[in-house]
DNA sequence: GTCTATAACACGATAGAC
DNA sequence: GTCTATCGTGTTATAGAC
């Protein structure tokens, strides 16, 4: 009995996700009203709100279905290379692939995760369990590689690496160029700069900055 | 006759920014409904659309107002020192100061300026103006410093310090300690070490990895 | 060109009945 | 869980006054 109300419950919910992204790709965010997303998915928008608090929150199934995806195209890689440069250039072209398709509405979106208070924010505290699926990966390419570095820079590195393609997916929400080439291309020429930066940190005069930079980095952060 | 009602134009759009900004203040930006504002300024709503096409654009009016604070705010300091680090620390701390009044309700204006279809985005082509009075600061810390690092370098990294800027006032944003004293222990901490990578970029070993940062700037800026 | 007054519209969101 | 009816908002439209 309550098994079924649950089954029924989730189909209601995943059948109102659904059909709100389809909508999405298909109108654009704003142009898909409430009303619309209801009367296509045949339910009331009294009963959309009974499992979406807002508009808004449509928007989180479909960051969490870009996290799974990129997840998923990332194993490959991730299986494959050892070496730092490569892992980290796998994944981030996998997570520009798997931006592309939306990029038309994807500002729409950005909007909302760029509000400290919203839930979306990949820097509020709402945010951490996919902030820590994200950085999981960062960490991933980092301990999979045979990149040695000193061992507090590089418990910290992951975190760094997440932020670095948080500034490529700035990039990209402001990228127009014909399939996004642009973006590919900034990905393309900084991981080797990056690459050349941490390999560097290990060099003796560096040893400073590197400590000064994980100072700074333990000290502001919450 | 022309001259009389460009002044009195100019007085009612004054008296609906400072209206609307005072009433983002004491209540917020959502809870300040645009029939409040008029009736507040003592003008109809269709004036109020008369003079501002949007509630948004009514944030313009506040970020042009911040951007020329920050340049009154930046003038002692710039006078003053002569060395890069001091000049961009007290141009930093500046930013910071200029903002610190409207944390509360700075999230809400925020949200408006990632929109990449926003004019108020600052990367967007619509924000050149306003970018280029900020990027100008910057310029004017490096030019007026006794800095000495390649050319090609120099003419990139106003652009590039505006950058970092940005990421301070992400950092802001976000930033809900007293005072937004973390925010303040960022730049401090960070830039002591951005002088110490800028004048690390001149010798030797450095010349090829600046070379190629330039190089990729270049490429990617549209 | 500047401004008022008021009504109307579409939207996100909510209330309350069933 | 689901519905219909309704609210408050940004915004637009209309019809004019000075």
């Amino acid at each position: 009995m309550t098994e079924e109300k649950a089954v029924k419950s989730e189909q209601t919910r995943a059948l109102i996700v659904e059909t709100a992204l389809r909508l999405f790709r298909e109108r654009g965010y704003e142009a898909t009203t409430m009303r619309v997303i209801a009367k296509e998915a045949g339910v009331s928008v009294g009963n959309a709100y009974y499992y979406f608090a807002s508009k808004e929150e449509l928007i989180q199934a479909y960051f969490d279905e870009l996290q799974e995806e990129h997840a998923r195209a990332c194993r490959d890689v991730l299986a494959r290379e050892r070496d730092f440069a490569p892992r980290l250039l796998g994944v981030l072209r996998a997570r520009v692939d798997t931006m592309v398709p939306y990029h038309a509405f994807a500002g729409k979106f950005f909007k909302f995760a760029a509000e400290p208070t919203s839930p979306l924010n990949p820097f509020s505290a709402d945010a951490g369990p996919s902030r820590a699926a994200a950085v999981a990966i960062y960490r991933e390419v980092v301990d999979g590689s045979t990149l040695r570095i000193d061992g507090e820079f590089r418990r910290e590195l992951p975190e760094l690496l997440w932020i670095y393609s948080m500034g490529i997916v700035l990039y990209w929400v402001h990228d127009s160029s014909p399939g996004c080439a642009k973006t590919y291309l900034l990905v393309d020429r900084t991981v080797p700069l990056v690459d050349r930066m941490v390999s560097m940190s290990r060099l003796p005069g560096f040893k400073s900055v590197t400590r000064q930079l994980v100072g700074i980095i333990r000290e502001v952060r919450d």
